[in-house]
DNA sequence: CTTGACCCTGGAACCGATTCCAGGGTTTAG
DNA sequence: CTAAACCCTGGAATCGGTTCCAGGGTCAAG
């Protein structure tokens, strides 16, 4: 299978593939007799368990860490179940954070409303500066957002 | 003010104002003789506002539009709604999304142990490979993930 | 023999807000 | 005099995964 046939099965770009190979995540295939890359049926798999731990939430440094312990005969099924309920921890908070902040901006949108009402038109009223420092009580609140989830799999733009 | 205080009073840092400077988002302020930055009281005002306006989801493009058709006499208060409300129906979309996705760690979460459960001491239990394409109906079901909602106010680490 | 589809390489760009850096100058207290 | 604490500059690094690029080779069909 050539690179352009392994992307297009597992739906994700050659450059990904390239990319993949770099991080020592993906096994570099052998080569045809022109250079070309050969991968064996098995990479097919190897790509879609990629794709899916990235989206249960990994990252391709923890998943190439956990392939690399592998390799060495170390089965990391402990580590990899520990770090998925971390991992659920993660986007339990995240979700929290995201419903509290759901309410906030509910809030202001509903405060910019009753502000346009009362303002006549063409006239400024001031939306931008009456946003409220809206309690993040402790200051850390919503600090953690960069969750690194980020997509399941391709869309065909 | 000079340009450590106003950081501290504001919950910034030095380089973040620096850097709203450059963005065209804080106003220039005035230099001392030396070439310190001198900020009128004001620029408090301003950066907790800009702080605020990130906290509900805006980008600092789109808030520097719209500091820069106020400044033109173009009070953007409709379009700072409008977008406000863009902003609350993408986080509702996310927060489908992590529902949805949560469900899905859970359910994985629940299949590890299983396969742990059934697995002898030391033996691998192959949870990696047991990761499940998990349904992601159309494809780019999470995709838009990247929320641009960071954080709220700056941790003291 | 040309067109087009495919493949190769290594390195850089992207997103957004922030932080960090080197290599300076200034001010204040001891 | 000196250390500490502040300030300046502009450019680069960071995060993670992906995409894009230039500047090439390879190969089949027409």
């Amino acid at each position: 299978m050539r690179s352009g046939q392994l992307a297009r099965a597992a739906g994700v770009s050659t450059d990904t593939l390239r990319f993949y190979e770099r991080e020592g995540i993906l096994p570099a295939p052998k080569r045809l007799a022109n250079g070309y890359r050969a991968y064996a049926p098995e990479a097919l798999d190897r790509v879609l368990l990629i794709q899916r731990a990235l989206s249960v939430g990994f990252t391709l440094e923890e998943l190439a860490k956990f392939l690399r312990a592998r390799s060495r005969g170390k089965p990391p099924c402990q580590d990899v179940r520990l770090l998925a309920a971390r991992k659920l921890e993660e986007l339990e908070a995240r979700i929290a954070e995201l419903l509290a902040f759901r309410r906030t901006l509910q809030a202001t949108l509903a405060d910019f409303d009753a502000r346009l009402a009362a303002t006549a038109a063409g006239e400024p009223a001031r939306l931008l500066e009456s946003l409220k420092s809206s309690s993040h009580s402790s200051g850390s609140a919503l600090s953690a957002l960069a969750f690194n989830h980020r997509r399941r799999l391709k869309e065909k733009p």
